[in-house]
DNA sequence: GTGAAAGCGCTAACAC
DNA sequence: GTGTTAGCGCTTTCAC
């Protein structure tokens, strides 16, 4: 009996992924030597036109697939990287992971991703198990503080980038929109405009960015000469219950604030809601851009930063990494860009 | 030199993915053997205490973490599944990845995905690619309308559901929104309302939920015996110069359309532009739900699905599968809800 | 131009 | 309790 009717008669193996065929199949139905075709396969030289034919009618006939997982074992390349960010839905995120997606595709890479959903822990579990999948490169949006974890990774050649809040007690690639300036011209621009009795609601103060916005906007209100009453700051989630609850605190009484500092879009998409039920007109300026912004009444003036410009820059300098650049860590920061629009441009009621 | 001092020492063979240690290395420090790494790695009852400590400090000082591309090799399963769509940073989608992450999440795996950008090549390039990773399962938000391509995939065992759209010449299972019913039900609350010169602006016709919605439509007119013009009906890309473009074109004249259907979501963003321009009210009842539609003025009306719903459902249905579940494909249809909030119920303008 | 053999790092099966 | 062996499906090396 030739090899090849044992391949494909009698009675079948229990094998693996379904049943697949393997190269040795398809070798054994062409009628050829196992490394022919992995030649064909993988479009290597040497192989007669004759010869392919076989193999590519072999395979065809087989619907065999090249099993990667092998491969890679063998190469030790997985052409993928990981990314982790706090959640894949955000409107801010989306965009990123997306730029992200698209520069791995131009360098052949599949991209791996999880949402952290703002959970230490669990960064650090999707992390692992990402190395663990010996990803190429990972991308990162830290939800932890404290990244020492990943050392033994790096020193072992994960190429590291992390993008939108810098990492915790280790050095590493670095992508950011410079918050503490954006947040700082921002409140210049309601102070600008008339105002001094401004509020501030962010995020978490825990959170790098949240925490530079924060520093942003003592620093303009200090640069100005503004006191800032204690009940001016408001720092937490960003559940809507919450940040409204703290912006009607900062607009009751007679001292109450004329104009709002919001830390993200989650803050000032909950602030246009509590602000369009107000029979006075109160400013706002908010941190991040967000779709139709513009087409609020009054339209949303924000500083905005690109979040595909950031996702773009960090995985180029990971995939620079990936061929081989190895200078110091650096921090690339970006500008932000104020939008005026109406909302921030708003006078104090009087 | 006993082997501990063999793998710690000497000219460091030639390693891959970056050096890293393996078992062997882990064993050879620690004193024992192969498989009892393997056991305290993954947890396995049999081994004493003490050896236990001595292999968990050895990986410790080592910085060994499992090789999973072996693991998978050997055993079979990625533990990772793959979703392929549109788009992953569009406001519709984004929601559905996130559901379908936190469905594989709770079984255990990873997401692999990749957006077609509305390109059939490429949907089946990234499909492909994923098989070729041996993911375990699919979900696939269509781009192509044939996907013979994956008849040997699928007979080797890749579990598949298709979302949003359904599969082309090929039997699967499918999840998908009531495009029909949705948009029948969206003309006629416009019709309900007073509104007989309706314009409908839709996606390309070749997808399968711009025909229905499309379909949806002409049914509701008829149904009110309503004459449809030639011009109003327009389907082609998204792309806002020419939604635009079609909409002045229904508008203009003393028979222009007092009313509005978009199919989708991008077209009704547009729309709300080119309506807020006019002097006169236009009503509008857009496909797709979207953030901030209530705050706009006037609110919009819109016919909604649930995204995250789809994910789920459909990765609910993919790992069914992977759990063995072998009764035939069956598509699950959601339904869709009308959410009345302003622009829908507009009367038409005399 | 082609193929046989070794081995990537792990787990399964079985021995001790 | 613990270790040894074989082999997952591929690529690498080297011989023909």
């Amino acid at each position: 009996m030739p090899d090849t009717a044992r391949a494909a008669a009698g009675p079948t193996p229990e094998r693996r992924y379904g049943n697949r065929p393997t190269m040795k199949d398809v070798a054994a139905r062409a009628g050829v030597g196992l490394k022919t075709v992995s030649r064909v396969v993988n479009g290597e030289a040497g192989v007669s036109p004759d010869t392919e034919r076989r193999v590519q009618e072999s395979i065809t006939a087989l619907g065999f697939r090249r099993n990667d997982s092998a491969r890679i074992l063998r190469k030790g390349r997985t052409a993928s990287i990981g990314l982790v960010l706090e959640d894949l839905a955000d409107p801010f995120y989306a965009p990123l992971s997306r730029a992200v997606e698209e520069v791995a595709r131009a360098h052949g890479a599949l991209l791996i991703n999880g949402s952290s959903a703002e959970d230490p822990a669990r960064e650090q579990e999707l992390v692992l198990a990402l190395c663990a999948r010996r990803v190429d490169g990972l991308v990162i949006v830290p939800a932890s503080g404290d990244h020492r974890y990943l050392e033994p990774e790096i020193a072992a050649g994960v190429a590291t980038v992390f993008v939108d809040r810098p990492p915790g007690h280790i050095e590493a690639d670095q992508v950011l929109a410079d918050s503490f300036a954006g947040a700082r011209d921002g409140v210049a621009h309601l102070i600008a405009h008339g105002h001094r009795r401004i509020g501030f609601i962010g995020d978490r103060p825990g959170i790098h960015t949240a925490h530079e916005r924060q520093r942003g906007y003592l620093a303009a209100m200090e640069a100005a000469q503004l006191p800032v009453h204690d009940g001016w700051v408001a720092a937490g989630t960003t559940d809507p219950e919450r940040v409204r609850a703290d912006a009607e605190r900062m607009l009751s009484g007679p001292d109450g604030v004329t104009a709002f500092f919001a830390g993200n879009n989650r803050v000032t998409v909950t602030l246009v809601r509590v602000l369009a039920e107000l029979d006075r007109p109160v400013a706002l300026v908010g941190f991040d851009d967000f779709e139709l912004a513009d087409l609020l009444v009054p339209p949303v003036t924000v500083v905005a930063q690109d979040p595909a410009q950031l996702g773009r820059t960090a995985a180029g300098l990971l995939f620079r990494r990936l061929e081989g650049a190895n200078d110091p860590p650096r921090r690339m920061t970006h500008p932000t860009r104020l939008i005026a629009r109406g909302s921030g441009e708003l006078p104090p009621a009087t």
